[in-house]
DNA sequence: CCCAACTTCTGCAACGATGTATGGCAGCAA
DNA sequence: TTGCTGCCATACATCGTTGCAGAAGTTGGG
């Protein structure tokens, strides 16, 4: 059996609630008997029973970080981030993939997993506000990284449009007026595709160039399906001469297959992405992308969690933080 | 407040304990008292407090998972994995990230992480077999893919030396003779960086060549590191026509910095990684590597672990479980 | 018809911590 | 002395669940 209270406070000499109340920081305590109780519980080795704390108040000191997958660049990059940035404010981040299925957004937001955390930062790709607001509890939710512009909620974001669109006029002003995008959402309620999608549409307007519903591949964002969204664009024989991946991962499995079928990039086509996930620094070529200030993210998202947990910043209501980004000019569309 | 277990004995009109039987399907309930309960919990919608069953059980039904880095590729996918593994029986993951630290390692085994856990997959980096005798507890403790082959303790790795002695002996076969490594880890007490340099210098003995020194380059696991470590190499005028990352992103680090440097990849130097991670495939050009079984490591851990804590396999002891490995022969290294 | 054996259900205590209420004791003013 | 205030420590109840022991109710064999 491991050491309790009740063993401090017998090896001290003194009540079990004073054990717990010099292990609180309550103010009055005699210093003697203070140096006592922290002996005790040095020598026995005593350790906080963190379940026995939780059920009595109530915290579990644990987030909750819903997502669709931990596997992918982005996500894991971001998790990692989170997990160190609540680390320091002496929080643990408890990982749940939804693999974009809605019933496991539901279930994040209401089920079990609820009750092991005491706050949700939360990453919606299938259920929109109202669902949510619908089957929200009490515990404080931040949504994160996607679009959910509403008054309910806090949210902590990127600035999808107005990267996509600097991306956009980048390759533009590089000569590329037949750009392909890879990577659309058409299904999806709620997530970055679709600010994406409308930052390129913005940037072709702005120049005066047609938007082309031919050049727009939807498909799920992974490596693979960059290459076979790029494939199929070439067997249609759409003319295009430069690929906008809707993230990194697209744009890398786009790149591949340019690649391997004999596409000179960029000098027949160039190719961008957006995440800036570590890889593309180190792609051949390397690759221009978006960096979302996934930093500011991470630590403006915990922060303002766990300042929501904690009852700090109670008032304000429906916070929305926008973190800055940058436009990496690399070889790949120069 | 939440609706509790006496709320739904009183709804129902039987004792708090007959709804606890019910839940933990105790043999002996007439059906109709088991129907009036269940619809009872059905209409107030009530929920197991997971926290009161922890303290009163001893049990979190949740797993930890003790790696340096969640955002590696290998690891991001391995937990991603390891996860949906412990889902399916009805496990959560809870991710500690070590940094390679020492006292982060040794936290694990016995600080509050520990007591939120069941048991524990570890990946121990810093610290060695005696360390980890002395300061585990009582909870089941499986070690991953690393070389502590001790019987004290259950195991599930890959087979490292032997792989890479089948990618060394591949890049021989193929008529590299100066095969430089990237990645070593001299100061490491326990780790894969020791066994897949012997795997290296055992094919390099089988086939006659002598082991040079010079073409070790120490570094940690990560991209700028390969980058680095090739290029020392380069300012160094050592003499390879092959490049062995210890891992795939040491592997990709060093590919880009040969391309940049204008290095043909595969005819002048050819690369090859280790552990097949998705980008791998995609790389251009693609990357040779060895495929560690990591769905089988993911699944015969946690099922290995799980029953430990479960308590079957109650007897046996210090397990030791070798996932096979595939050659993944693409044309860095051809 | 009674006792044994089984089935079905219940009450109490306990897991290990914290909040509330309160009991002493010292010091000080009246 | 009495009464009050401020400091320090304690007892008890409580969070929501499960283990243990046992109380009813039911069945069946003799």
């Amino acid at each position: 059996m491991a050491v309790t209270m009740n063993d401090v406070a017998k090896a001290a000499g003194v009540s079990l609630k004073t054990v717990s109340n010099v292990l609180n920081d309550y103010e009055f305590i005699r210093p003697a008997t203070k140096q006592r109780v922290e002996d005790a519980i040095a020598e026995l080795g005593y350790e906080a029973n963190l379940t026995a704390r939780s059920l009595r108040s109530g915290k579990t000191r644990m987030l909750g970080l819903v997502l669709s997958d931990l596997s992918s660049p982005y996500y894991a990059e971001l998790a990692s981030r989170l997990m160190k940035a609540a680390s320091r404010r002496g929080y643990r981040v408890l990982v749940e993939q939804s693999d974009a299925v809605a019933d496991v957004e539901l279930n994040a937001l209401q089920g079990p997993f609820r009750q092991l955390t005491d706050g949700l930062l939360f990453t919606p790709l299938m259920i929109d506000a109202d669902t949510i607001a619908a089957r929200l509890g009490k515990k404080p939710l931040v949504l994160l990284g996607e679009h959910i512009l509403d008054p309910r909620f806090d949210l902590v974001t990127m600035k999808n449009g107005e990267a996509a669109a600097a991306l956009t006029a980048h390759l533009l002003a590089s000569g590329r007026h037949r750009i392909a995008v890879i990577g659309a959402h058409p299904e999806e309620s709620a997530g970055s595709a679709g600010l994406r999608l409308n930052g390129y549409r913005e940037a072709l307007d702005r120049a005066g160039v047609p938007f082309d519903p031919a050049l727009i591949a939807p498909c799920e964002w992974r490596r693979d399906n960059g290459a076979a969204a790029v494939a199929g664009l070439l067997e249609r024989g759409v003319d295009f001469d430069a690929v906008f991946g809707l993230n990194d991962v697209l744009a890398l499995g786009a790149l591949h297959e340019l690649l391997i079928r004999g596409v000179r990039v960029p000098q027949d086509v160039a190719v961008a992405g957006f995440d800036d996930i570590d890889e593309a620094r180190f792609a051949s070529p390397s690759l221009t992308t978006i960096s979302p200030g996934m930093e500011e993210i991470a630590e403006r998202s915990i922060g303002l969690l766990i300042d929501r947990v904690e009852g700090v910043e109670a008032g304000s209501q429906g916070l929305h933080v926008e973190a800055g980004f940058q436009l990496k000019i690399r070889e790949s569309a120069p």
